[in-house]
DNA sequence: CTCAAATAGCTTAGCGCTGAGATACATTGC
DNA sequence: GCAATGTATCTCAGCGCTAAGCTATTTGAG
């Protein structure tokens, strides 16, 4: 019972047997899982017309209190991209009508982004296969693994400053 | 106690209370957590000149059997990448000198990529500092709980068909 | 042997993101 | 009140990747 990473750390062991690669067994782990799962549920996002980009800040607004308005510091702020990329992804759902920008009343530098009523559609519909495509992904794994996987990962996210960023 | 996820997790319970999104708390830290490791080893990699695509082909040819050669096809398999990304990747290690691509004998398709002596020099430099990189950034688990989120993650790969691909 | 199907590698248009920088507005310290 | 600093958003060139498609070669079924 060998996987991708079980031979890559086969190999380091026969030709740098002076490193302790062990670390890899999670890291190359979480990077290969990381991308078949991007795939999967990618997949998922594109049977209703969207992509992970768009189905994050949709799911993003969505997400928060009615009437579902953000700003684009907020959004940057929770999906990890730069401003350039929040610009974009915005550029995006405004034209095809999925979220609106208005001008904040507050503060004169910054622009408030709604879920159009379509938005709100589109999520509401994607939200629930997604969710589906997600427990799937998981299926392998007891309740209590999953737990354990969970926990574990906080730890380590909290370690590196996720929770206060 | 709470990370950006457990916050998520508390929006969507509070907005979608029919949906059981408990899936999220593994692969939204999964996600988060990828892009902070990639984020983190990236600066690494740019300490000796390397990113993470020139660094995964040149760490792939040099933890194989010496004389560290090897296919495109097979630097693709391992990669996760199209074959259109390791073209890419190679023209531009190949125009750094840190490997060398020669026609294969015994297909007239195909090409063997090798390591040159800068790029074994280059590799055998960086390995360390990404081990120890990597090492650091699973600091905050002690050897028994990497030991368990390693083994669930591979019993998720293996589930999703990485291993036999 | 032959020819259709499979495989290897390369090409290129297009995509989303980054990084650097610009502009406008807000806040802070004096 | 005002200058200096910080914050919010947008712009855009450049980058690496994908997807689709191309050519050349190998494989395998009949």
């Amino acid at each position: 019972m060998a996987d991708h990473v079980d031979r890559v750390l086969k190999q380091w062991a026969a030709q740098r047997p002076d490193l302790d690669v062990s670390p890899m067994a999670v890291l190359g782990r979480l990077k290969r899982l990381s991308r078949l799962v991007e795939a999967e549920t990618g997949r998922t996002f594109n049977a209703h017309g969207l992509d992970a980009a768009s189905f994050d800040v949709l799911a993003t607004l969505r997400r928060s209190d009615a009437p579902h308005r953000l700003t684009p510091a907020e959004l940057m702020r929770s999906s990890m991209v730069t401003s350039g990329a929040i610009t974009q992804r915005l550029d995006r759902l405004e034209a095809r009508g999925l979220v609106s920008r208005s001008p904040s009343a507050s503060d004169g530098r910054s622009v408030v982004v709604a879920l159009t009523d379509a938005g709100r559609a589109l999520i509401d519909e994607a939200l629930p296969d997604h969710v589906a495509t997600s427990a799937g992904l998981l299926a392998a794994l007891t309740k209590e693994e999953r737990d354990t996987v969970a926990t574990a990962l906080r730890t380590l996210l909290e370690s590196l400053g996720d929770g206060k960023g």
